[in-house]
DNA sequence: TCAAAAGTGTTTCCCCTACACCCATGG
DNA sequence: CCATGGGTGTAGGGGAAACACTTTTGA
């Protein structure tokens, strides 16, 4: 798929005429499939439940769940969220629609999928989970889960990667303050590579998007950091420049 | 929206409990609603259709229509192309799922949203155009659109002007052999500016995807130009330098 | 005083930008 | 021979990359 690849086609048959009312039938059930990270022990993780039901009953797959008559698809996306996993404030995205006949072997299933991001520290305090069995697993040791849903965490993955770069999406796994190496963590851990610290530093200071609260933490017997907060309210891009054409 | 923009929470109130089976109802017309691309007469342009049908009889609309049981959605975008606009080859690549329970006033409808682009030369060719009327429009000159297909047409100029960066795909406008100067007018149309023609020139070449086929075209009194090919068969990404990491 | 993480500058190099003139052809 | 677009090179500047030591604290 790689970021949203070309569609090729395949063999396209000739088929029945159109429908002469656009509405009246061929409906379809659509899902929402959410791709819930979060940064915990200085690893990208990924939230998924585990099946109840037949088929793949047992196995583990993305929260998610069906868009009813009377909600938005993103609302579906949010009260996803919010049944199965019991967040109500979490950083959400579309990320691409799964739109294949044999996705679901029940029968044709439409999933929008999405992605979100939360701060650990504060996904652990409202968290009850009443329901689902929840778990996080680090995105490089997935299990195997159900349906399409490794693909649908791969996308999300490279999506994620490719937004650091230019977005402020990564402080969406950090709380309001936090320290330059938790920053730096968070990009290391998300890119899986590692970053140096001094460019790191420079570079996020100069975007003039963070702003030093005066506080400082003391972690260990170590010196004390200084704690940042982020200064804009929306996720932001970052000055970009194009290769063909300079910002 | 703004490239895949974050989802914020309207009021979420509570809803009923979640069905027992999952697919059984809340299903949901789906439609597929395709912006083409072109470049014609130096200029970009879009692709509308004519309704024939209230409501917006009369008005413009983009290409599209309802998926059927029996094509995955995919497959939806490439048949009403096919069907609407007499066009088999294109690039195509999925844009976003718009949601929203009042999109259409016969109901809801959820879209996916394609983008596709077509070199004016092999579109003229091979379309019959048998029964809509359709007629291209310059981007920046539309019509009055029905439902919310400006925005679908907003959205996917953002992301070609984004992908043009990074990305091979204003290849897709050109025919097989084409000048230089041909692509950087294809760039300069899409990016709505001017581009420097030698570094222009020395960045493509620098790239190694150009091959240069040693044929010439006259044009008209002056100087013959080369013509070059495209050396990939699909659409590829440029060597990119991430913000934060080197690439 | 030691361990452990926080914090800080400089040099080098490459790439991007800006910019103007000759070339080949048809009329 | 002239008008028209095709084709080419370079110098300067800015930003990215590489790189190591001092500071502050708690134990």
């Amino acid at each position: 798929m790689d970021n949203g690849a070309a569609i090729t086609r395949r063999g396209l048959t000739t088929r029945p005429p159109p429908s002469a009312s656009p509405v009246s039938f061929d409906r379809h059930a659509v899902a929402v499939d959410v791709v819930l990270f979060t940064i915990q022990d200085d690893a990208l993780k990924v939230l998924m439940v585990k099946r109840t039901a037949a088929p793949f009953r047992g196995r583990w797959v993305l929260p998610g769940g069906v868009v009813r008559s009377d909600e938005s698809v993103d609302e579906a996306a949010l009260r996803e969220l919010q049944d199965k996993v019991g967040i109500a404030t979490v950083y959400l995205e579309q990320l691409y629609t799964f739109g294949d006949l044999d996705r679901d072997p029940r029968g044709r299933v439409i999933s929008v999928s999405y992605y979100a991001m939360v701060d650990w520290g504060h996904f652990q305090l409202k968290a009850p989970r009443k329901l689902v069995s929840a778990r996080w697993f680090p995105v490089n040791r997935l299990p195997n889960l159900a349906f399409d849903h490794r693909n649908i965490v791969t996308y999300a993955l490279e999506r994620l990667r490719n937004k650091v770069n230019y977005t402020s999406v990564a402080f969406q796994l950090l709380p309001q303050r936090f320290t330059l190496t938790e920053l730096q963590r968070a990009y290391e851990v998300i890119l899986g590579q590692r970053v140096d610290k001094r460019n790191f530093r420079r570079k996020m200071l100069q975007l003039g998007i963070l702003r030093n609260t005066g506080e400082q933490r003391a972690e260990g017997r170590q010196r004390p950091a200084r704690l940042y907060s982020f200064t804009e309210t929306r996720v932001i891009k970052f000055q970009e420049k194009g290769i063909i054409v300079p910002f």
